[in-house]
DNA sequence: TTTGAAATTAGGAATTACTCCTATATATTA
DNA sequence: TAATATATAGGAGTAATTCCTAATTTCAAA
C-alpha cells in the first residue's frame, strides 16, 4: 500500500519532528504490516533497506510515534510490545494459541456508552474490546 | 482477606500441581493486591515471609497460575507482566498517566455480543472492555 | 510411617527487550 | 550556505524474564 507522504510530513511538522528516511521506512513498514508487528520485526526489514539502520532508533521512533498518536501499542501480555498503525475506531481478537490479533469493526462496540460513575472519576480517551480465543487456523491444527 | 485453601488445594489437584507453602503464599499476595502486581512487587513481599524464595519461583508460579486459569495475566503495553486474581467477570480503566488499573463491572458490557462472523470463525473464551483515559488523581495533580 | 519417583525449588547464568550514552551526521531555518 | 538543534548508529547498560542444574520437597504406594 502506499502511504500518503503528505499527510505523514503534516503529522512530523506539527509536531516539530524533522523528516528523515528512517522515519519515513518505519512508518511505511509498519502501515505495510498486518500482524501488528515487534519494533524487532520492522527492524529486521527496514535493515534490508538501511543495513545500518539500529534497533534503538526503530524502538525511539515507534514509541515517539505512539506519543503522537500516529500509532497505538497494542494491549498485549508483557511480551514484546507490537504496534498498530491503524487509527481508524476498531476492536481487537487474539488468539490465545499463536498470539495473532485480528482487527474488527464493529458499530454495536464502537457506540458502547460510558458507565457514568466512571464518566464522573476519569477522562476518558479510548475504548476497545479486546475479545481472546482460538483462531480458525489453530482450530484447524489440532483437528 | 482471607482466602479459601480448601478451593485452591482442590484446583491445584484438578490440574495435578503440588501443594507447596510458595504457592500459597503466592497466591495468597496476589488475592490480597489491589493494583494488579507484577511478578517483581510479589516477589518482594513474599521475601518477608520466605527470604529465599527466588524471583524465578514467583515468576514460574505465576505463569502456571495463569495457565490454569486460576489468574489473569492483565492487558498492558509491553512492560513487566502484571496479573490480575479476579475471575469475576470484569472491565478495565487504565490510566495513561500513572499506569494504574482499575477494575469495574457492567453488565451491558458483559452482555454485548460477539459479531457473528467472528464466531462462524473463532472460538471466543473472553471478553474484556478497556478504557483508556487519565484517573481522577492524575487529574487533579495537573489541575 | 517410610520410601522413592517425580515435581518443584533456589540460585545463578543466559537471554530478550528495551533504554541510555555520546560522538557523528542530518534536517531545517535564517 | 552556514548555524544549530535534532536525530542517528553503535555500543554499553538495565530490566524483565527464562533457562539450567543440583538439592529439596511433595505425595503416593508399600
Amino acid at each position: 500500500m502506499e502511504i500518503d507522504l503528505k499527510y505523514l510530513e503534516e503529522v512530523f511538522h506539527k509536531h516539530n519532528l524533522k523528516i528523515t528516511p528512517q522515519r519515513i521506512a518505519i512508518y511505511k513498514e509498519l502501515v505495510n504490516s498486518k500482524e501488528h508487528p515487534s519494533a524487532m520485526i520492522i527492524y529486521e526489514r527496514i535493515k534490508k533497506i538501511y543495513p545500518n539502520v539500529s534497533l534503538d532508533t526503530v524502538n525511539r521512533t515507534l514509541l515517539t510515534f505512539s506519543e503522537i498518536g500516529l500509532v497505538r501499542i497494542v494491549e498485549g501480555r508483557g511480551d514484546p510490545k507490537r504496534f498498530d498503525p491503524n487509527l481508524r475506531q476498531h476492536h481487537h481478537f487474539r488468539c490465545i494459541k499463536c498470539g495473532e490479533i485480528y482487527d474488527f469493526y464493529s458499530e454495536e462496540y464502537d457506540s458502547l456508552d460510558i458507565p457514568s460513575e466512571l464518566k464522573k472519576k476519569f477522562i476518558i480517551t479510548s475504548k476497545r474490546v479486546n475479545l481472546e480465543g482460538i483462531c480458525d487456523r489453530c482450530r484447524a491444527k489440532r483437528g
